[in-house]
DNA sequence: TCAGTTCATATAGCAACGCTATAGGTGCTA
DNA sequence: TAGCACCTATAGCGTTGCTATATGAACTGA
């Protein structure tokens, strides 16, 4: 049982560190594991990656890199919020099929090692929101907006991986991504409610052009104009104020 | 620098797992550096813990005592949704002024260790949803309610650990906290109903945008940059372009 | 054609790690 | 005092992450 073949030691590196990692239930996974599964010698690993963290900094790397594919992989539907939920979706997806890799990716993040998923992550979702505030769709800013979804996905993805198979109970994420969802959304908010932010008309339309101005490049004015603009734009859509 | 006195050697040695985890950003925390700043050697460890996850279990266990502690510890305000809102601030103070032990508390249970405290947490934060549900402010179980929340608040604490103390932002709490609340409790909350028109553009926002500012005034920009901000919105709702 | 250089892998071994076999010291009860 | 349970220490085992050093292959320029 190795993973000898025509590939370079670097992949078998990676694949055979990937591999023991995802079957690994958590417990330590050693070099030594790594390198006679790959079935090369201990300095290779440590020429390639310098470190055992390097190593399982690029498995992780690899694993979003498969991430980001998936939540790029469907075809817009039209419906920004729908496409969201897709996005949600297929996030959780992602976390209950590599648990480790994933508990690696969103459950370990320190201040000093590795937001920049986190950041990549959020720019997908931001993305997706931006459609959806040019449609006039949010009520908050969609990069507020995207941090809000993703923390509440990735806390509902740990959850879910905690949880035995047996007893995973998928309504937690619908229940809670559609709360999400629908709480960033500026569909009719049906009065100010309790604790909860109703915002004007004034800024929901202000979020929704601040969206689509930096869409689309209109030269309807000149760059310095536009640049006041979006600055008093910005004044507007962050105000709490109705 | 030790922790001698005349404390017994389990309590030194929880003490002193507890300092060197706090402080270890991360790192591997050996029983070297445990059992030589407790003043003792490494057998009295296993005899007392077993096990090295043995002990780093008990010094969890503690700091979830705290946890529990904390979340129990104010007085109730009457309004049950108002509780909830301190739960879950208790819940983001005490990640961030403890994170390395709340990574390993919520960042990275798996389904064969460690759902106790998950489970434990839950029914804490289910206890007060049902004070709620019974004066009729909830529109789902006050279970799954609290299994939403909480989910929530785990993934927004680890996001805000996750950030350098610098960038942190706590509205992103707030904000993802009263969506929540505001989701779960008992207006009318009438589904997402997602689909509004697809068709958006710079115009079209422009137009509600200008509509929007006129019906309503807003306060955020001078009356004079009023008057240049709607020249623009003029010049750019009366423009071809998309 | 062949010395020089660079890249990639291997042999062997170090310091530090988690953990334990064994034994010694304490404080009880009798 | 004997016996016993409890707690702690000495010393050392096997494994860990990692590296000093050496070897082989592939390419370069003259």
């Amino acid at each position: 049982m190795s993973l000898d073949g025509q590939l370079p030691p670097k992949m078998r590196l990676l694949r055979a560190a990937a591999e023991l990692l995802a079957n690994s239930a958590g417990a330590p996974v050693s070099t030594r594991q790594i390198t006679q599964l790959a079935g090369v010698s201990a300095p290779t690993l440590y020429h390639h990656f310098g470190d055992k963290e390097g190593l399982f900094d690029a498995v992780v790397a690899a694993g979003f890199e498969e991430y980001v594919a998936g939540e790029r992989d469907f075809a817009p539907s039209g419906q920004p919020l729908e496409d969201i939920r897709r996005m949600w979706d297929n996030h959780v997806q992602f976390g209950l099929n590599q648990p480790e890799l994933y508990l690696v990716m969103f459950g370990n993040i320190r201040p000093e090692s590795r937001p920049a998923i986190v950041a990549d992550a959020e720019s997908l979702m931001e993305e997706m929101l931006n459609k959806a505030a040019a449609a006039g769709q949010l009520n908050v800013q969609p990069r507020e907006a995207a941090r809000s979804i993703l923390a509440a996905n990735v806390g509902v993805t740990l959850m879910l991986i905690a949880e035995s198979v047996a007893e995973r109970n998928l309504e937690l994420s619908t229940m809670t991504r559609d709360a999400m969802i629908f709480a960033v959304s500026a569909e009719p908010a049906s009065g100010p409610a309790a604790g909860s932010t109703g915002k004007s008309s004034v800024v929901v339309a202000a979020i929704a052009l601040n969206a689509a101005l930096q869409a689309s490049h209109s030269d309807q004015l000149s760059s310095s104009e536009l640049k006041l603009f979006l600055e008093w734009l910005h004044r507007i859509s962050t105000s709490t104020a109705g």
